[in-house]
RNA sequence: GCCACCCUAGCUCAGCCGGCAGAGCAAGCGCCUUGUAAGCGCUGGGGCGUCGGUUCAAAUCCGACGGGUGGCUCCA
């Protein structure tokens, strides 16, 4: 009960800087919050609620396999343990919540001061004599009003023993109906808590050489933005001292591909403290992958049978009050400009003016459906704590397009754009995909019929495919359902990419019609789509996929050509002249340093190529191609070599 | 926005309890002309995020603001 899931979203915390959530990539809507919340088996520290803590909430044990049962029983009671210290060392520390997580723990205290990081390691020290202790855990059930007198002193635990009591919850955090009696509660030597378990038997049973604790941070209670920020500590503990490193590994290799790092050591992007946060600037080897990745959108768009379109950056308030922006998103909308008497808004979506197209004059049932894609450059207000390199960001391109359609064509149109949309992210790399219903929100617009009927169609279209996917309740756009699509990046991580949304409100908003078979008008649907959510998210989620190391056809730079003397170079801007024309990207590095300097520069760049040139070379006209990966493939052909590297990219290959 | 922490040369980072700033890499220059992850030397470069306090004296203490990091909340 107590110490139940985690109310909100629950995440491991690292020693190392790591990832995080960011804007989603959809129109905007986001909703899910991906980032760090990539979960999934494999690393995930990570791990959020939202989504995933579906099970989580749904009932602690049901985690799945035997295994991850008996893990989360293991942190749960290593969560017991640290709140034991930490009041060993805080007497009148207050309780809050204390459940197990993905990969780890947390436990939220009220302190009479800020915790540091030397704290923790003197809560560590006091944890393992409490584990030497050996102490058993007991469970017992007890009645309102004895927990009442139980936990005098804990404001907390009183608040949720009233929720429970009255029924207003359930012992596993679910909205409740029927009123509990009877409470349960664990103790262990000097410490109880109201809590539904399990735990372990004893708490000799924690490895002591397998639990870290990871960091300190603020949480609200019962993750309200109303109610008192609490400190929370995050720890991680395994079966063994092998899994925790291994775990702590993992967090080290996720900041190592951590796309702000990447992103400067590569000279990608970077953000400007003048310009302003949550601002993107790319620089010329990022910008140079996101023209190819533009390139290849358009190209498959309009072999997808989409036109592409062009929209204002800035439009009059009136037309955002049609759109009912102004009403539902203005507070992410940056603030109005005065333009001769009239207030401007930036766009925060590009919807509004691709309608304004489509109302540019009577459309037919025979133009029908009507695809427009647009790489369309919007701003949000984010509100500054949540703003996070490329992942969240105040300024974005989304990869845009709207459908407009007949209602009999709709679930063909969500069809077509979901197989669309994974054969696009396939293109890109990404094997493994998360998919989800989002549902209706608390703040919408239409009546919930509506909302119901969209829905089954949504979910018609997912069955049809018969793909797995799960829901993800609220999570939806305030003018209708949506399929979203994460891509699971090579660290088992999820990336919020796709988004696909059903829009009942737009065309009831803006009036659009379509002159039918029957002579008379008639609303058609709309349906919204982003496959990579926007350039800048997907942009990071790639760095961090390939750590930097892009495949051929997406490296800005291809090909490093390495002559090893000063009387090379002549002979290397020669090849580098018959690579240019094969079009490949390349740069000759005719600096003073040694080859090996030259070597180890452009393995630091991860470039695809290198190629050495010296005497034999350049005798045998030649080049000695050493991949990225450190083999070396001797001397080819230049005539060869662009063969290689042209069929790597042609087929989107590593190398 | 909230809690905590952080902000020193382009980058990574040292500068303990206050006394007028250092290293490595990078950069520029020079020597070497070199076969698969860093050849050697020299030189330039910051006044310690900004503003304001405390002090004889602050990069080192306090405050505000800005930016960042980790979470929380939010995310049409």
């Amino acid at each position: 009960m107590a110490c139940r899931y985690a109310p909100g979203k629950s995440m491991g915390r690292r020693v190392v800087p790591v990832i995080r959530p960011q804007e989603d990539g959809g129109f905007g809507f986001s909703s899910v919050k991906i980032g760090w919340n990539r979960v999934s088996q494999p690393l995930a520290p990570w791990a959020r609620g939202s989504v995933f803590g579906t099970s989580h909430r749904a009932g602690g044990q049901t985690m799945g396999s035997e295994q991850e049962g008996q893990l989360d029983r293991l942190r749960h009671s290593t969560a017991h343990v640290m709140a034991e210290a930490v009041l060993e060392i805080f007497p009148e520390g207050k309780l809050g919540f204390g459940p197990p997580i993905e990969n780890g723990f947390y436990y939220d205290f009220d302190l009479p001061r800020s915790l540091t990081i030397e704290d923790l390691a003197e809560i560590e020290e006091r944890m393992k004599r409490i584990i030497e202790g050996d102490y058993p855990f007991e469970h017992r059930e007890i009645s309102v009003e004895e927990a009442r007198v139980l936990f005098a002193n804990q404001p907390y635990k009183l608040d949720q023993i009233d929720r429970l009591a009255s029924g207003q919850e359930d012992e596993h955090g679910e909205a409740g109906s029927e009123p509990i009696s009877t409470l349960s509660i664990y103790s262990h030597h000097n410490f109880t808590d109201l809590c539904r378990g399990p735990h372990l038997e004893r708490t000799g049973q924690i490895p002591v050489d397998a639990f870290k604790l990871l960091s300190v941070a603020g949480a609200y209670w019962r993750g309200d933005e109303h109610q008192p920020m609490l400190q929370r500590i995050y720890g991680t503990v395994w079966e063994t001292k092998e899994q925790l490193d291994d775990y702590l590994w993992r967090l080290e290799e996720a900041a190592r591909r951590d796309h702000r790092k990447l992103g400067r050591a590569l000279d990608l992007f970077s953000v400007q403290d003048l310009g302003g946060p949550g601002l993107i600037c790319w620089h010329p080897k990022g910008a140079r992958i996101r023209r190819i990745i533009e390139e290849f959108w358009y190209q498959e768009h309009e072999r997808g049978g989409y036109e592409i379109v062009y929209t204002p950056h800035i439009g009059r308030a009136e037309l955002w009050n049609v759109s009912g922006h102004l009403d539902f998103y203005r507070e992410s909308m940056y603030a109005p400009m005065d333009v001769e008497g009239q207030e401007y808004f930036i766009k925060p979506m590009n919807c509004p003016y691709q309608i304004l197209i489509y109302k540019s004059r009577r459309r037919s049932y025979r133009e029908l459906p009507l695809r427009w894609a647009e790489l369309g450059t919007v701003y949000r207000y984010e509100r500054s704590g949540v703003l996070h390199g490329l992942l969240r960001v105040r300024g974005f391109t989304i990869d845009d397009a709207h459908i407009v359609c007949r209602p009999d064509q709709v679930e063909d149109e969500i069809l077509g754009v979901y197989d669309f949309s994974l054969s696009m992210l396939r293109a890109f790399g990404f094997r493994d995909f998360a998919i989800y219903l989002a549902t209706r929100p608390d703040k919408f617009v239409g009546v919930p019929e509506r909302w119901d009927q969209a829905q089954r169609a949504l979910e018609r279209a997912l069955e049809a495919q018969g793909l797995p996917y799960e829901i993800d309740e609220g999570g939806g756009a305030f003018y209708g359902p949506k399929i979203d699509i994460k891509v699971k990046d090579a660290l088992g991580r999820e990336w919020q990419t796709t988004t696909i949304q059903f829009d009942f409100n737009l065309p009831e908003r803006f009036e659009m019609t379509y002159v039918g078979e029957d002579g008379q008008e008639h609303q058609p649907y709309m349906v919204h789509r982003a496959l990579l959510g926007s350039l800048e998210r997907f942009f990071g989620a790639l760095i961090e996929h390939y750590s930097g190391a892009f495949p051929v056809w997406l490296a800005p730079v291809q090909v490093v050509l390495i002559p090893i003397a000063d009387r090379h170079n002549a002979y290397a801007y020669e090849v580098a002249a018959q690579l240019k024309a094969a079009r490949l990207r390349l740069e000759v590095n005719d600096s003073g340093d040694r080859m090996q300097a030259k070597i180890r520069d452009a393995q630091l760049e991860k470039v695809p190529y290198m190629l050495i040139l010296g005497d034999r070379e350049m005798e045998t006209g030649t080049v000695a191609v050493r991949l990225r990966n450190g083999q070396d493939l001797g001397d080819l052909a230049v005539a060869d070599f662009v063969v290689m590297a042209q069929s790597a990219i042609a087929e989107k290959r590593d190398l």
